[in-house]
DNA sequence: CGGGTTTGACCTGCGC
DNA sequence: GCGCAGGTCAAACCCG
């Protein structure tokens, strides 16, 4: 992983020049949607910069954003009512190397802090809109992470030498238009990628044929926009690269990836932002159709997810990941500018059944719900269903079901 | 040897 | 119809 990183930055600057020599002019309506979200993303990414230099000097921390815009997920809303983020939960922990800065770690130690100032069963986090072109609400909050582990696992290297950036900002961007719009010009056709739905082509390769005029509804996206030196930002789930393609105006290109679990459909594109190269855009598509969390190689056994189920077990030490969905979850309510100044409030999975707040001081009005306690068979219920559900509890994932449904109804 | 990555070819949708 | 770009496939390759 390393390696392709290394060989991707080579590769970014050779693609660089090419693109400064072939840029052309015509630019199709996605393209022109893809510019908006980028400047938003921009837009965003430069007051994270802002935030990030503001912590360069604290260690070892993550810092993203949540960039949450989505034309069926309002955030609005959401934010009125349970979440839905369907994003892999995940965590970033070295055990192997005793790393003072993985993730549990930090998540203990800031537990600590955080509890010493807040209610330990009720938390919220600062989050700002931002506009969006496009009828996209985006939104972003901040929180620090821990440097990024590579899927090869070995945080501890991936701490110590990838010192470049220590700051991680994220921003996230959910959308699932497909779902609300099947008329949607980015409808992808999931279907056709059935192995036993394609048949063989006289070509050289034999490829599958795929099936005309059956567009299946795009799966619900989330996007993260991540600060970080490392591309494929570990999520605790196992993916299998499949292919890398050139981003037009872009010299970063963008990678595809597929969840190895046999059944799961679950696809994440990785790219670099070509406005801010520190940042990259992770999309993920689906939802996963086993338990989380894959275990990384050489790690038996089911990993639990400890935002759900927090103090459950301990068995989930396993995972190397960075959480970029869990600070939705952990984001300590703080003036963004302080989180930095003051030591990073992250809880450790116990704060997982902490109770969001929305105190009438919070930057991100109309952020508000409550998490329920989750308890080991709650959780259990809630891993059966993917992305989502590794993440919410049952009754938010309910909760939001109803309202997408709800949504659709009106349409 | 199994699993993951690389990479060029291929497919599809869309705009012109 | 053509060209372009995004997305996918799969053989070849790499690596532990």
């Amino acid at each position: 992983m390393e390696k392709e990183i290394e060989g991707d930055h080579h590769h970014h600057q050779q693609q660089q020049k090419e693109q400064l020599n072939s840029t052309k002019n015509t630019e199709t309506k996605i393209e022109h949607q893809e510019q908006q979200e980028k400047q938003q993303i921009s837009q965003a990414s430069s007051s994270s910069s802002h935030m990030a230099n503001m912590v360069t000097s604290s260690d070892h921390h993550h810092h993203q954003l949540e960039l949450a815009g989505n034309n069926m997920i309002n955030l609005s809303n959401i934010f009125d009512t349970p979440i839905s983020l369907p994003f892999p939960y995940s965590y970033f922990e070295d055990h192997s190397s005793n790393n003072p800065n993985s993730f549990l770690d930090l998540l203990r130690q800031d537990h600590h802090q955080f509890a010493s100032s807040s209610n330990s069963s009720s938390f919220s986090f600062d989050a700002y809109p931002l506009q969006n072109n496009n009828n996209t609400n985006l939104y972003f909050t901040d929180l620090p992470l821990p440097q990024p582990a590579t899927t090869k696992a070995e945080s501890s290297e991936v701490v110590n030498t990838a010192p470049t950036s220590p700051n991680s900002t994220s921003v996230s961007s959910s959308s699932n238009e497909a779902a609300i719009d099947n008329t949607n010009k980015e409808v992808t056709l999931k279907d056709q990628e059935e192995p036993d739905q394609q048949e063989q082509k006289g070509t050289k390769r034999q490829l599958k044929p795929k099936k005309k005029n059956q567009k299946k509804a795009r799966e619900a996206r989330f996007a993260f926009l991540t600060k970080s030196d490392i591309d494929n930002l570990d999520d605790g789930y196992r993916w299998r690269k499949y292919g890398q393609k050139a981003v037009k105006n872009s010299p970063y290109p963008r990678s595809y990836y597929r969840c190895t679990t046999v059944g799961c459909g679950v696809k994440k594109r990785v790219e670099r932002s070509s406005d801010d190269p520190s940042i990259v855009m992770t999309t993920y598509e689906g939802q996963h159709s086993h338990p989380f969390p894959m275990t990384p190689r050489g790690h038996i056994g089911m990993l639990t997810s400890p935002i759900l189920d927090h103090g459950a077990t301990t068995a989930s030490s396993s995972s190397f990941s960075i959480p970029q969905p869990r600070y939705l979850l952990t984001q300590h309510h703080q003036p963004y500018n302080s989180i930095y100044n003051s030591s990073i409030s992250m809880s450790n999975r116990s704060s997982s059944d902490a109770t969001f707040v929305n105190p009438g001081s919070s930057s991100f009005p109309g952020f508000c719900y409550d998490m329920p306690q989750t308890s080991t068979s709650t959780t259990s219920a809630i891993r059966d269903h993917g992305l989502l559900q590794d993440i919410l509890p049952s009754q938010i994932r309910s909760d939001t079901i109803n309202t997408r449904a709800n949504e659709e109804d009106k349409k």
